[in-house]
DNA sequence: CTGAAAGCGCTAACAT
DNA sequence: ATGTTAGCGCTTTCAG
């Protein structure tokens, strides 16, 4: 059984209220009880309960970020940028997945009260739920959709105008025929990503294929999958503009098994500029977006404790490597 | 002011003990009454209080993922690996850094048992701190030490040998004056490595260079600025052997922003097998091991509850693509 | 400066 | 099947 509070004061000679105020390094009690109350304390190997003293100041001192799978490329840089902050309050982070739905880890953290605020990314914690949770208590940050209440923020990036310009970018280097390689349809990003694909067509009298190729998440094998499909149709496009870098690599990797010449035959744009895309081969050219400062803005505004939710919006921009042709610097 | 289970008791127009046990499921509770207490638990959007509940049951029903540092490309799949057995297990997994030494949400977290079970990566949790929370209410699995201790558990890779194995290769295939691009050097894992690198070059009569090169922490800018000084120096390796993927990678942008070619002039092997390894150019040789199985057999023995530490030991395998050399495939 | 005591919200005997 | 009640380990008035 481990030591509580309680032996500790009784090892002391004191009462468990000194304990506690010494412990916690009150001003109100002298240096010499202070060094008893320690010394006890140690030999004991005290260790105090989080639990309790959470029930009783209900707060925890900590921040919850909640993500469908913490592993991707992607997420990395942003879980930096919310570390930092937190880490700068003197909270506690703790990244979980919500994979699982209601059962997730995420689930039960936001139900139970286990965190003062969050930060959630990916759908799959659903608008109800945020919206039923969210209070001063508890603010809460999503970055990837609009979600209007109290105490709940956005912090959403340009992606329809980063699509746009990637898009525009393939125009100009004399692309004609662009096929988008699209993520779950269900997805807010993607269907951003995919508006700003088919303004950036219309904008410049392009027709817009009705046909987009598909194949899951937004991972590489998905692009690797959808690419094969599409190169086994009838007329190839001359360009490929992937909702993210992961599918973009997936779809290079699809054309260069069977000899189709990335950028010279097709061209490719990414999304996201993900920590590999300058060793693919070729470089791939994409759209940026700072990834650390979304995290670290979106940490900050959980702290900020505003009650009207507000709406921060972050830009993209192109960055150009040579998958899309060397015409690519200019 | 939030719900508590007291308020739903009064409305519903039962005890409290029958609100708990009615939420629980637990089959004392009839149908109706059941139904009563959840409609009163809807009705003034109760949730329950982890906190309190923690506190009550001493157990948390979480289990800890401690990294260093939450992206890097390699702790992507073990934080996979780790997540899916927890989620079997019906527990919460929270992965949490431990940058930050004694402040970091780790360290508080261990101490103040918030979780019921920990998975210990990086050295920043020291030894002593791990044997002294370590019980049997608190198994402990470290992944990159040797540590022996009750309910403490390790899951080791034989790095050393699969640092043996890349250098043999290399010697096959002809290196002669191959370098070692080193990690931090109070890194188990690294000098591991190195001991290995040595053996492979004692065995086959070759001198250890006294030499080896060194740039901080193991990432892609490490490789990079180690191998900047490396070719600057008067005589050229034949090969190099770096102690991870990311600092391979950086090494070969050192050499093609030169002009020394990979693999022709230099052949390169990394350590690890990280996703991106396949693209970059050339796509990588290196030693791969698997990092989901790690995760996931860490955390089976977590579960385990065994009292006497086991060590578990993970092969490594050689994965042959072209970074050194197409004599590589053979 | 220190001690006594009242809870925080919940669970689980135990009693009915 | 349901109610009463005693804590879990801590913080924090309030008194001394």
């Amino acid at each position: 059984m481990a030591a509580t509070i309680k032996d500790v004061a009784k090892l002391a000679g004191v009462a468990v209220s000194t304990v506690s105020y010494a412990l916690n390094n009150s001003p109100k009690i002298s240096e010499e009880t202070r060094r008893k109350v320690f010394r006890a304390a140690k030999e004991l190997n005290f260790r105090p309960s989080g639990a309790a003293r959470n029930l009783k100041k209900r707060k925890t001192q900590t921040i919850g970020l909640f993500l469908y799978d913490l592993g991707g490329p992607f997420y990395s840089q942003v879980i930096e940028g919310v570390q930092e902050v937190v880490a700068s309050h003197g909270f506690n982070l703790v990244v979980c997945s919500t994979y699982g739905g209601e059962n997730s880890s995420a689930h039960r953290f936001m139900l139970e009260q286990f965190v003062d605020g969050a930060i959630i990314m990916g759908s799959s914690i659903s608008d109800s739920l945020i919206l039923q949770v969210a209070s001063e208590s508890f603010p809460i940050v999503v970055l990837d959709r609009e979600l209007k209440g109290e105490y709940v923020h956005n912090v959403l990036i340009t992606y329809e105008q980063g699509a746009y310009d990637a898009v525009s970018h393939l125009i100009k280097l004399g692309r004609r025929n662009i096929e988008f390689l699209s993520g779950p349809l269900t997805s807010f990003d993607n269907s951003l990503r995919y508006n700003g694909y088919k303004r950036a067509l219309e904008d410049n009298g392009l027709p817009v294929p009705k046909k987009i190729s598909l194949f899951g998440r937004c991972l590489e094998v998905g692009g690797y999958q959808a690419a094969k499909v599409m190169l086994a149709g009838s007329q190839l496009p001359d360009a490929i503009f992937a909702a993210n870098d992961e599918m973009a690599i997936g779809s290079i990797r699809a054309m260069s098994e069977i000899g189709v010449r990335v950028p010279e035959d097709i061209a490719v744009v990414g999304f996201d500029n993900i920590n590999i895309g300058p060793y693919v081969n070729p470089p791939l050219t994409t759209i940026g977006h700072s990834k650390y400062e979304l995290g670290a803005i979106a940490t900050q505004l959980v702290f900020s404790a505003q009650r009207d939710g507000s709406s921060i919006l972050l830009p993209t921009q192109l960055v150009v490597r040579s998958s899309c042709g060397y015409k690519d610097v200019f």
